[in-house]
DNA sequence: AAAAAAG
């Protein structure tokens, strides 16, 4: 039900409507008591009057011109993140963010308003409709209030006023935001809760509170202590406030019977999936499911460019090392798929090498040459990487022992010595490049870098993988724009030139955070990028498509609805990037990304990267990639990881206590939820305890996500709450601890959840909680994961805990 | 379960 209603947008239908009508609006609804829901609104609501700004035919120019008027006074600022700010310049000419602008502004003035202002907080919820008119507010009036109130952090300024306040920020809660899940919960929780925070002043004894800013971490502890005497009135409360738990926990019970009933069922869907972990299939599996691989091979023929796969077959590669194989792949070589792992050894520095590194490259030209498929098939594609991918040679029995131990694509292995004394420069890149590349903080090639750059460069379809943090946005980024700038060499940039390359991401932090990277780069050479991604108004990325860019960094939800709104054309799009490839195969994602790549030019060069690439992505491949050049870098296993892994055996009443202790600490902090429900839920109860937290998943409107993640990156919050949306790609310098409340079901979740601590060789740990009946999953599941990881039994204020908490050593105390 | 489009 929660999720239904989701979509339907409790939130963000009201975020941008209130926006447009009055104040009045939002004030009254506020003022009725439930009203909680508008801070949410707040932020959204920016986005939304800018949009009815831009588009909107009704009511919202009335009231945005004047605003409009005034704010054009004060300059415009920040609101947008940085990258966000680059995309406007471009669209700037739609029209002035000037009013949101002076939001932001207002914003940041907030935390100096502490002692003036306080009382005018408290009454806030009587007083507001009656204020909208004071000098201040036609300024704040919107845009302020609510965005106040999302943030529990703010909170912990306000010692002495804040319990009371407190109180009333929860007693609102059950009509906020979330009220799509909470549902629920509404009628038998609410109470429970409350008394939970009733209970708090008594607790910390409100004399302590108001010193609490420095004194608090013992409090707090103290407050672990208290726990068990609470026993009897406030675990029911708890337990009821996580009603979802029994759910998840017969799914946990189902798993172990499922593996009869349901397993057929997954291997429909991923026909290679089986070969994977269960290695006691394998044996009856030889018969039954090769069938339906080569089902899965028929496909083949059927698809949109079996023509090519066709002239392919014949022999057009003669000098491919494989090329005997070809013909007869069509529907025997398959088998021989499922076998590269085996290769490995044996090839990374085969005899192919040689051949390739000269005469290859230079044949690439994207001018003239622009990369068509059958040119490319007739490269003398000498290296036989495509050997790579759908390795020939392979006995049945070691396959079925490295299908076991790993799901890996065969590639090929760059030693990382081989990086010393290689620059960018040398790799291919322009000087200017190379120059935006230092100020980035790239001075040197890492060896992903090293190993991608030359081959992307040099026009060919790549594969990569490079563990977490190892720096692949560069690795394809860089040479890209490179590519890019050479197939426009000497032409001028036309006024609404279509984009030369688009790059996939799974979510809009992710796209953000690669235009962060990418843009001064482009820039650095003169060409242009743009995001496109949902949740933000179309009228900002439509204008700088308009207006012409050359490259598209985005989700792929958007970027196919501009498609078919006709408002983007990726029919000259020669380079397109998949980052988090196999993520971006999963069911959801799979077909948008196939239909955008189907968009884009014919024979244009497909770059897939991403930290765990295995068989899933196959199915991108098979249809979009030819000759593929498989990378990774050797050496790159977690045992020389700087992560270190902890997996804590709880008791699942101690988990919300264990948490808590966990996150008292100094440091960034990410933590990880299964259900958005619950990340929000973790941030609340931290922020209840006096823990500044904010969350991030797909329940919070965009602007929300943007902020809160800017929070953690900018050090105003120590501790972020997140569910897997921000398991993957996201960089924030410095989470040295991560903390998994839910464990993970897949390993390579595990992996990329991980990745977001220890970063580009710095140390990190990872703290999983589990009960006891998960410890048999959790262990295969590392075992896949290839991770090493100590199990402890815990209890809340054991030593184990506050040691976890500590600080962990530098890579360079640990080597000392 | 989560993510990815929405006026």
């Amino acid at each position: 039900m929660p999720k239904s209603k989701k979509p339907a947008g409790g939130r963000p239908a009201k975020n941008f409507e209130p926006r447009y009508g009055e104040k009045k609006t939002s004030f009254h609804d506020r003022a009725r008591g439930g009203s909680a829901q508008k801070p949410g609104s707040k932020s959204a609501a920016h986005r939304g009057y800018r949009a009815a700004e831009d588009g909107a035919p009704t009511s919202a120019p009335r009231t945005g011109g004047p605003r409009t008027g005034a704010s054009k006074t004060g300059a415009p600022k920040t609101r947008w993140t940085a990258s966000q700010r680059a995309g406007r310049d471009e669209a700037r000419s739609t029209r002035a963010p000037s009013y949101n602008d002076r939001a932001a502004r207002s914003f940041d003035e907030r935390p100096a308003r502490s002692n003036d202002e306080r009382p005018a907080r408290r009454e806030y919820n009587s007083e507001r409709p009656a204020r909208s008119f004071g000098s201040d507010r036609p300024q704040r009036s919107n845009d302020e209030r609510p965005a106040r109130r999302e943030y529990g952090n703010d909170r912990p300024q306000r010692s002495n006023d804040e319990r009371p306040a407190r109180r009333e920020y929860n007693s609102e809660r059950p009509a906020r935001s979330f009220g799509s899940d909470r549902p629920q919960r509404s009628n038998d929780e609410r109470p429970a809760r409350r008394e939970y925070n009733s209970e708090r002043p008594a607790r910390s004894f409100g004399s302590d509170r108001p010193q609490r800013s420095n004194d608090e971490r013992p409090a707090r502890r103290e407050y672990g202590n208290d726990r068990p005497q609470r026993s009897n009135d406030e675990r029911p409360a708890r337990r009821e406030y996580n009603s979802e738990r029994p759910a998840r926990r017969e799914y946990g019970n189902d798993r172990p019977q499922r593996s009869n009933d349901e397993r057929p069922a997954r291997r429909e869907y991923n026909s290679e999936r089986p070969a994977r972990s269960f290695g006691s299939d394998r044996p009856q599996r030889s018969n039954d499911e090769r069938p339906a691989r080569r089902d899965y091979n028929t496909e083949r023929p059927a698809r949109s460019f079996g023509t090519d796969r066709l002239q392919r077959s014949q022999g057009d590669r003669p000098a491919r090392p494989y090329s005997n194989d070809r013909p007869q792949r069509s529907n025997d070589e398959r088998p021989a798929r499922r076998e590269y792992n085996n290769d490995r050894p044996a090839r990374s520095f085969g005899t192919d090498r040689p051949q390739r590194s000269t005469d290859d490259r230079p044949k690439r030209e994207y001018n003239a040459d622009r990369p068509r498929r059958d040119d490319r098939d007739r490269r003398p594609a000498a290296s036989g990487n495509r050997g790579d991918w759908n390795a020939p040679t392979r006995t049945a029995a070691h396959q079925q022992h490295v299908d076991v131990v790993h799901d890996r694509l065969q590639a090929e292995a760059v030693q990382a010595t081989v990086v010393d004394g290689v620059t960018f420069g040398s790799l291919g890149l322009g000087e200017n490049i190379v120059r935006t590349l230092a100020d980035l903080g790239a001075a040197t090639p890492f060896a992903i870098q090293a190993a991608t750059i030359p081959e992307i460069l040099a026009g060919r379809d790549v594969l990569a993988r490079g563990r977490t943090g190892s720096g692949k946005t560069i690795a394809f980024g860089a040479p890209l724009v490179e590519n890019v700038l050479k197939s426009g060499a000497g032409k001028k940039r036309e006024f609404g030139r279509k984009p030369k390359a688009i790059i996939l991401a799974p979510t809009r932090e992710l796209a953000l955070q690669l235009d962060r990277t990418i843009q001064p780069i482009a820039r650095s050479v003169g060409l242009f990028t743009t995001q496109i991604y949902g949740g933000v108004p179309q009228a900002r990325q439509v204008g700088a498509l308009k207006k012409g860019v050359d490259i598209i960094i985005g989700t792929p939800g958007r970027i196919e609805d501009l498609i078919n709104q006709r408002k983007l054309d990726l029919s000259d799009v020669m380079v397109a990037v998949i980052d988090e490839a196999d993520h971006m195969c999963e069911l959801g994602f799979l077909e948008p990304v196939q239909r955008i790549l189907r968009e884009t030019a014919d024979g244009s060069q497909k770059l897939l990267f991403s930290a765990t690439l295995d068989r899933e992505v196959s199915s991108l491949v098979d249809e979009f990639l030819v000759e593929p050049s498989v990378h990774e870098v050797a050496g790159e296993d977690q045992a020389s990881s700087t992560i270190e892994h902890r997996v804590l055996v709880i008791e699942h009443r101690d988990k919300a206590e264990i948490l808590d202790q966990l996150v008292d600490r100094e440091g960034k902090t990410l933590v990880f939820a299964r259900t958005r429900a619950y990340a929000e839920m973790l941030a609340e109860q931290f922020a209840n305890i006096g823990i500044p937290a904010v969350s991030l998943h797909g329940d919070l409107n965009q602007a929300r996500r943007t902020r809160n993640l800017e929070r953690l990156t900018s050090g105003r919050v120590n501790v972020l709450v997140a569910t897997d949306v921000a398991a993957r790609g996201i960089h924030v310098d410095d989470i040295d601890l991560v903390i998994q409340a839910d464990a993970p079901d897949e390993y390579k979740t595990y992996l990329h959840r991980s990745g977001r601590t220890g970063r580009a060789g710095k140390t990190g740990r990872v703290v999983t909680l589990i009960t006891r009946q998960r410890q048999r999953r959790m262990n295969e599941m590392l075992e896949r994961a290839e991770i090493a990881a100590p199990f402890e039994n815990v209890r809340p204020g054991d030593d184990t805990i506050e040691e976890l908490a500590g600080r962990m050593p530098t890579a360079a105390e640990i080597t000392a």
